[in-house]
RNA sequence: GGUGGCGUAGCCAAGUGGUUAGGCAAUGGAUUGCAAAUCCAUGAACGCGGGUUCGAUUCCCGCCGCCACCUCCA
């Protein structure tokens, strides 16, 4: 089936093509390690791992790359006031700012693996690329795009006339628009910094490129280095949320393609920022969540998973908390009638004798169609839970169980929230349980209700439901 | 001011020129000692005003309201 994406480059659903058939690039702009990461930057890098995923079901070959900025944003960008915000952090908390990094680089692969993330190939540090910012930096002075002006070097805007073609800002008014800028070095005020000397900045690299001065890199070249050293001169595809469209994409793009003379990017795609509560997500409001507070609230990475993937990527999205309970309660839905089937399939329940090939092929070809549609969540969900319906009215024999499951299955590789297919094995439950299970029986049938309910209470202390059915009470693990 | 987007039932949220989205919540029923799960049934919708059309929530125009980006931010 086509795969169509919306393209930020042209504003328009396009059918997905790669350069190379069959093999995927994908570059993404992940976390600058500074602070706690919070769920609006995973709802930006849940996507990166929803096409990852999506793009390896529809059979495709991917490479994958997700940066780690550990240098040097400006808290004001590319003014000399500014301060990088990794060293204010590292000021704030007396420590240096490596540190600061890799505390937080390790803490951002914490909830990658806690939201059962399928691995990027690669997590790049930007401070381990500093010799290919240079090598670039090199050739974009030598080409004539850079400037220096007292070891400082700037891209010069001038040069590169498409410099606005992702973001559509027309070069004018953005000059209009702008405030004043006090740095006058720059011969434009929108070129940007590709290398900033500051004898202050405690992260420092020896400039490896000509008549270079020691410093530390500006912010856009990093992306464009690393993505440039592990996935080639052209990717198929980049992400990254929407506020980085502007300057920071357009950043690359000028950079990139004025090294290269090649097209850098086939489809930019942008996440639409996440609200809470209706407004935008800030710590004086109180409605600032980091991933850990979501987990130290008591939910899962599937139920997160499951609450920020509910919406298409492109729509504006409100999360809440009681999101997480729906989340909670629809996973465990699906999960039901996983369970059901599995013990269909397994023989420890008794079946009928639908095959389900029909309807598992239908749902699949639903769920494929809503993600081939701009990676439509919403709808890939509607056509599991419409499963889940036909299956919970079906009485599947035992190989129709296990197709249906395969469905579940692949619904679960490529949305990664619902878990494996439960567990549904009795041999399991301690002798101590099942003996109380039958003190239970007994109690019930001579009417004495209260012993009865005892007994499944203890049972539920143990972990365990009890499940009344037709053929006699079951066991489950909660 | 520039750019992009949104307004669908109690909440969240798809989609379509005429035929059931889906989730959560609610109500009634089946099952049940109770509970859980499941099934059946129920109600409720397309911001406002025009236009095109046999027919518009779905296309066009206008209006109102909301949001984001344009400045560090995913």
């Amino acid at each position: 089936m086509k795969i169509r994406l919306y393209n930020s480059l042209t504003n328009r659903l396009e059918e997905f093509r790669p350069l190379t058939p069959g093999k995927v690039l994908m570059y993404h702009c992940g976390p600058t390690v500074y602070s706690s990461p919070h769920i609006g930057n995973f709802r930006a890098f849940l996507l990166a791992d929803l096409l990852r995923r999506f793009l390896e079901d529809q059979g495709f070959d991917v490479k994958q790359v997700m940066n780690i900025t550990d240098v040097g944003h400006m808290t004001d960008d590319d003014e000399d006031q500014g301060e990088d915000k990794l060293q204010a952090e590292a000021r704030k908390q007396k420590v240096d700012p490596w540190k600061i990094a890799r505390m937080y680089e390790d803490e951002f692969r914490d909830c990658l693996d806690k939201l059962d993330f399928v691995m990027p190939h690669a997590l790049p540090r930007a401070t381990d690329y500093i010799g290919q910012m240079c090598a670039m930096i090199d050739t974009l002075l030598e080409k004539g795009y850079a400037y220096q002006v007292n070891g400082n070097v700037y891209f010069d805007i001038s040069k590169f006339p498409e410099y606005g073609k992702l973001s559509n800002k027309v070069l004018d008014e953005l000059e209009e628009g702008a405030r004043v800028e006090v740095n006058t070095e720059k011969r434009d005020p929108r070129d940007f910094a590709l290398w900033k000397v500051d004898d202050k900045h405690l992260m420092q690299w020896d400039a490896g490129f000509r008549d270079g001065v020691r410093g530390f890199p500006g912010w856009h070249i990093e992306c464009s280095a690393m993505s440039g050293d592990l996935l080639g001169e052209q990717i198929d595809i980049h992400t990254g949320g929407e506020d980085n469209m502007f300057p920071h994409h357009e950043c690359e793009i000028a950079q990139s393609e004025a090294c290269t003379g090649k097209p850098f990017v086939g489809t930019w795609l942008h996440v639409k920022h996440l609200m809470v509560d209706g407004e935008k997500m800030s710590k004086s409001k109180g409605n600032f969540y980091t991933v850990s507070d979501i987990f130290g609230k008591g939910y899962s990475g599937h139920e997160l998973r499951y609450a920020l993937m509910r919406v298409q990527y492109r729509q504006s999205m409100n999360f809440t908390l009681a999101s997480l309970n729906e989340a909670r309660t629809a996973i465990a839905r699906v999960n039901e009638a996983r369970k059901r089937l599995a013990r269909i399939a397994a023989g420890v329940e008794a079946g009928g004798a639908d095959d389900l090939a029909a309807r598992s092929e239908t749902a699949e070809t639903a769920f494929v169609g809503a993600l081939c549609d701009d990676l439509n969540t919403s709808g890939a969900l509607a056509a599991v839970f419409a499963f889940v319906t036909e299956v919970n009215k079906a009485a599947p024999d035992a190989d129709g169980a296990k197709r249906a499951l395969a469905a579940f299955d692949r619904f679960d590789r490529v949305l990664g929230v619902f878990g494996p297919t439960p567990e549904v094995g009795v041999d399991s439950v301690p002798q101590e349980l099942l003996e109380l299970l039958e003190r239970r029986q007994a109690a019930r049938a001579a009417k004495d209700f209260a012993t009865a309910d005892a007994c499944r209470d203890e049972i539920s202390r143990a972990g365990y439901q009890v499940v009344d059915t037709p053929e006699g009470p079951r066991l489950e693990r909660v």
